[in-house]
DNA sequence: GCATCCCCTGCAAGAGCTTACATAGGCGTC
DNA sequence: GACGCCTATGTAAGCTCTTGCAGGGGATGC
């Protein structure tokens, strides 16, 4: 319909710069004319391309995965790719088998949450070299290209805010850290952190429990079954931390000082339930992750490590502990 | 490898029961030895058809979608399907270019959340001949197969909830209900309800907010503004009523009998933070939805509309007004 | 005025799979 | 025992786009 020949009408639908404008805007109004769309299958075939790129992560019932997601989502976009999400239910496993599945659709690139992953995981990302971006860890001595922050650090930042308060009795309620780095880096930091700058005679009595609120519910019930109960209870994410929120309420510990709660992330809840968290730039990092990964489609050779900031936000459910508050009154 | 043709590997991956067992053996070890995967992109160009399915949904930030996604990719896995997520931002304009995106892409099939959407959506769906459902809604006599609820129907079980308990002063926050006819359906539903059973002289307020936290507290904000504010406050959604359970907290309204406050959708918070609302299966919707598409890509002609059951979760936030109980007080 | 160079466009060869049609056996039936 | 039909496999023609290569034409420089 424009005169011309099909390798103009690609050319000049994605490389508008190699054709000349007259010919442009006959093969636009005769691509409006006709309602032509690209078959994308034929596209992807022929130009071994697929301009998708997919999104691995554990669940997205959280709004921590959820705005990662959407900023992902939208930075992509942006640059004319489509997101593909993939959920792994916390299962190694599963996570393998996705990546398998999305390889074979021929996805750009992939942008996974944390960095452990199966052997056969890596295998995989070997065989079809595709970029890819750990999100939600910090490892610039990795191996692996990533976008987040230190979890052990972040749990510095937690133990800290607890001992400052006059904390010494802190007590962890984990997400189960098999499989899972940033769990482990958070558990890890507790420790080491109390470690050097806690109680010596204290030992850390950390429970892991699935992300749920039962699974917080159940593991404030066993930190406060021990002989000497924690003051404060660390939670490995805010779901946990609700659970372990909403369990000391039913017990009667109503105020922060009987029982100081804390958790990591910060979702959207957070702030009204008057939680204290770490603050986490949950779409921030998706963008970044976003942003390595077309650096990477490029042809650009992006920072390995990209950083995000975190801050602690202090709220009303953590306070000193209550022999401390009556000590220091007047 | 195996000796035979590609025609041939290709029935036996994908028809297995036109080849024989002998050779199916031999195809299958061939393909595990080379490490065979299809490319799909031409499976797609050459079969035209992508076994993708899309979901498009408001948002993907609070659970109630969430489950449902869950559901509609677990059931699409299985059958074979990858599942395609777009999130409109409750704009429909935006739904209209996601259609567009993702039929470009040669959906197989696609899952709406509500039945409104642009015209110029409907109109794509038409020149593309691809099956759809409209999720969340059931409309048996309207043209667009459908799996979900009658929103003013559950509208009507929330307000008799309401009036049992012996409100009569009922005011509404409600989420936008342009270009949402779920919003819409539920303002309806209240509205037609209270003037069938209501106290005659009593006009429900109806605040439209963003659903949002604080879309919540400034609805609730707004009602108690009113000379005559309500004793109960029917909120369009969950998040809406978090919004409004918070709000009404912070203003020291501690109990459902100064204040009840009734939800839509029960997410999974919503039973710790003892608000009662209308429960909706959302994982059951979406297996249901997907159900519908996959039998309809099988060639078959499923029913149009498909209802699943709602039910009212009474909770602590909803009690008889203060002054019944004063009154039925011995 | 002619040679050189560069830009724009067309030609044609794939990219890897599916599927209609053709074919070759095998088996049942008269 | 021959004929016909059915099933299992092979043949080859697409499916629709991208892209390396080549060629034509205009601009530039000497």
């Amino acid at each position: 319909m424009a005169g011309v020949s099909t390798a103009t009408v690609s050319r000049a639908l994605s490389l508008p710069g190699k054709v000349s404008a007259g010919l442009r805007a006959r093969i636009q109004a005769a691509v409006a004319a006709l309602q032509y769309q690209p078959n994308i299958a034929a596209r992807m075939l022929a130009a071994r391309r697929s301009w998708t790129v997919a999104a691995i992560v554990p669940t997205i019932r959280n709004n921590v995965s959820a705005s990662c997601l959407e900023a992902i989502q939208a930075r992509l976009e942006a640059a004319g790719y489509t997101l593909l999400i993939g959920m792994t239910g916390y299962e190694p496993e599963r996570e393998y088998q996705i990546t398998e599945a999305f390889l074979a659709r021929g996805v750009d690139g992939l942008i996974y949450t944390g960095a452990s992953h199966l052997p056969a995981t890596y295998a995989a990302l070997e065989r079809h070299p595709v970029p890819f971006v750990n999100q939600g860890v910090f490892e610039p001595d990795g191996p692996y290209p990533c976008v987040g922050f230190d979890n052990r650090e972040a749990a510095r930042l937690v133990v800290q805010h607890l001992l400052e308060l006059g904390h010494r009795r802190i007590g962890m309620v984990a997400s189960i850290q098999l499989a899972n780095d940033r769990a482990a880096g958070r558990i890890a930091g507790v420790v080491e952190t109390l470690a050097a700058c806690g109680d010596p005679g204290w030992r850390v009595p950390i429970v892991e429990q699935c992300s749920t609120i039962d699974g917080g519910r159940a593991g404030l019930g066993l930190l406060l079954a021990l002989p000497t109960p924690p003051s404060a209870v660390i939670c490995g994410n805010d779901i946990l931390a609700y659970g372990a929120l909403f369990e000391a309420r039913d017990r009667g510990l109503r105020a922060a000082s009987e029982l100081s709660v804390i958790g990591f992330g910060d979702l959207d809840l957070s702030e009204q339930l008057g939680l204290s968290t770490l603050h986490v730039p949950a779409a921030e990092m998706g963008r970044l992750a976003a942003e390595y990964l077309l650096a990477r489609l490029a042809g650009g050779a992006p920072q390995h490590a990209t950083r995000v900031e975190i801050r602690l936000a202090a709220r009303a459910s953590t306070a000193p502990p209550r022999a401390l508050a009556v000590d220091s009154a007047p």
